[in-house]
RNA sequence: CGGGGCGUAGCGCAGCCUGGUAGCGCACCUGCCUUGGGCGCAGGGGGUCGUAGGUUCGAAUCCUAUCGCCCCGACCA
């Protein structure tokens, strides 16, 4: 029986002032957790409980379509070196030395570390498919943890690993984790949906995510309210309405005109009386890479062309280049290629790469562009930019590519409704990795025919804590939060309110006791405080129903509340295993 | 990394500008009282003022450096 009284259960009643998300205000008020440092966090007795059923959870469900494996957090530089994540993977990795100077890390993920047993172990097609899975911790040094377990530097990840023979039966793989994954979310009663999400860094084509309305999040969610069509921002697309081009002007070749001190694509907008739809938006970037065996680092010019009233999205140019990261240019790197100041820089007179391959500046260009004609930019020249502008005939492109953010209200790419935009957070991601790290890392299996071959990669990933945290994002109030009892660390309080008085003492005793034996997480408040302190302590910590064992049982009754509606019930002290086991299928 | 803010008792804060015995609320301990929404009364314990250096007769307060934490922008479960 877990009594209060004997329990450690750190309730606040005021929250730390650095917290501002409502999940870390009460996971913190509740005696959930407590921080050691930025982004990492202790896990107190009812945190852990609930973690633990989270897991079991997961582990429930993965275990029907999947092998748990044990993998070291500690692994050597040479195996992320054998997938080129050690130089890739930057500041994000944490980094660390042993006694003989060997380097070390601690895993972010475990694709190499997989990949590795995969390599050494599997021989034959006919060890295929195989899905691997482990559930504990990553180590990832971010920039900026934040907003309590939302993201920070040490967390719990199940992750898991598909190989297969071929690409029909990774989408087996992804099938089936798909479906666990909507289980396991479904279990963990959170309201989500799945969008289609960009692959990131890491390569790979078919990507989708599993994501949580709420404005703690950190991702942009576009939506569609008429048809199914959702995505994260990183991969929409919305069906442009069709721009009127400007007629050419003089004899239709480019044209410079004056425009002393017009810098932005407005000012020249207005200047010229155009729509800023007619201009090209020039976005100078670099992007800096280190030679692996030599150190040093080299930059190459990315330069990114956008319709004036578009913005840039950052995830969908990283995918353009193939995961490299970029920054802007600076004003010296700038002049150099374009021998112009910032404010009219455009893409005539500059040598382009041919593609991606080639040597040279590349030039990506917005497919939003492509057809265009009669065209304004800069002129690469101090108070000029350049009229009639037609992309392929006036300059070529190295490529073009899907590139710019869309806007909510946009049309829909299916059904041309209106799209809307929502902040979310992301809990889970499932994606098809393809050959990239069994290519890279020699994994070779041999076929039916005795031939060699790759075997072809998924990985999978859900986040813990971010489980949590989104329930609990999901479903409080001014005095706590309630958690579906599956998660929740207790399902039922007992609250006597006045254990002085031994009948009620020894009611909820009783009821307590016999609640137990049906086999329900029942938490005793057996404290000697007020009746008003325990209240308040129960709404707090997140326990889906509560048994206030009060004056009625001289009638023979106890009120069961329910936190989320505040309903309550009389109920037959008698009765009341025989209650819980009604409500509590649908609860549940 | 760029920008902003904060480090004083377990939590929330005042004191700093204008240097002179370190304070308030909550929490905690003891006693009494109270018992359906953080009750009341009385007494009590607890702080290297983030750290280091400097200025000064004297530093929480002024100066310098440094560390930590939070928030806003680029990354991800």
């Amino acid at each position: 029986m877990h009594r209060w009284s004997q329990l450690f259960i750190p309730t606040l009643r005021e929250a730390p002032a650095d917290a501002e998300v409502a999940s870390h205000k009460f996971l913190v008020r509740a005696g959930y957790i407590r921080q050691l440092a930025a982004g990492i966090y202790s896990y107190l007795f009812l945190g852990q409980r609930s973690f633990n059923k989270i897991t079991a959870i997961v582990r429930r469900e993965m275990d029907k379509i999947g092998q748990e494996f044990y993998l070291p957090a500690l692994h050597p530089r040479e195996l992320w070196e054998t997938s080129g994540r050690w130089s890739v993977m930057g500041d994000n990795l944490f980094r660390l030395k042993d006694r003989k100077g060997a380097e070390l890390c601690l895993a972010m993920t475990h694709e190499e570390n997989m990949t590795e047993i995969a390599r050494k172990e599997l021989r034959s097609y006919k060890q295929l498919p195989q899905i691997w899975y482990q559930i504990q911790s990553k180590f990832r040094d971010e920039p900026r943890p934040k907003s309590g377990l939302l993201r920070v530097r040490q967390f719990m990840m199940k992750d898991s690993y598909s190989f297969d023979i071929d690409a029909a039966g990774l989408d087996v793989s992804y099938q089936k984790h798909r479906d666990a994954y909507r289980r396991i979310f479904d279990r963990c009663g959170l309201k989500y949906l799945i969008i289609e999400a960009h692959s990131g860094a890491m390569g790979g084509s078919q990507s989708e995510e599993f994501m949580v309305y709420t404005p703690a999040g950190e991702d942009q969610v576009v939506s569609c309210g008429n048809c199914k069509y959702s995505a994260n921002l990183d991969k929409a697309t919305s069906k442009l309405d069709a721009v009127q081009d400007l007629p050419p002007e003089g004899d239709g070749t480019p044209l410079e005109v004056h425009t002393p001190g017009q810098k932005t694509i407005e000012d020249v907008a207005r200047y010229l009386g155009v729509s800023p739809k007619n201009k090209i938006k020039t976005l100078a970037m670099m992007i800096d890479t280190q030679d692996g065996k030599t150190g040093k680092s080299k930059s190459r010019a990315v330069v990114v062309l956008i319709r004036g009233d578009h913005q840039l999205n950052e995830a969908k140019l990283s995918t353009a280049i193939a995961g490299k990261e970029t920054r802007p240019m600076q004003e010296e790197e700038i002049r150099q290629l374009f021998q112009s100041p910032a404010g009219f820089l455009g893409p005539l007179g500059i040598t382009w790469a041919k593609d991606l391959k080639s040597e040279g500046p590349i030039l990506l260009v917005d497919k939003a562009l492509e057809g265009r004609t009669n065209l304004i930019a800069g002129a690469n020249k101090e108070d000029y930019h350049v009229k009639n502008i037609t992309p392929e005939k006036d300059f070529q492109p190295t490529a073009y590519a899907d590139l710019r953010a869309i806007a909510s209200g946009e049309p829909c790419p299916n059904c041309g409704s209106s799209l809307r935009m929502d902040t979310a957070v992301e809990i889970g991601h499932i994606f098809k990795l393809g050959y990239k790290y069994s290519e890279s890392m020699g994994a070779r299996v041999l076929d039916k025919n005795g031939k060699e071959v790759t075997p072809i990669m998924g990985s999978y990933g859900i986040g813990i804590e971010r489980i949590l945290t989104a329930a609990i994002e999901q479903s409080n109030d001014e005095n706590g939060f309630w958690l579906p009892a599956e998660i929740a660390p207790f399902e039922i309080i007992v609250t006597p309110t006045n254990v002085g008085d031994t009948k009620l003492k020894t009611t909820a005793e009783d009821v307590a006791a016999r609640l137990e034996s049906e086999g329900y997480e029942v938490l005793l408040d057996d404290r000697d405080e007020r009746p008003g302190v325990k209240f308040k302590d129960a709404d707090l910590v997140g326990i889906p129903f509560r048994i206030n064992i009060g004056k009625k049982v001289t009638d023979g009754t106890v009120e069961v509340v329910q936190r989320s509606t505040r309903q309550s019930q009389d109920v037959s002290i008698a009765a009341v295993t025989e209650y819980f086991q009604q409500i509590m299928d649908t609860a549940r």
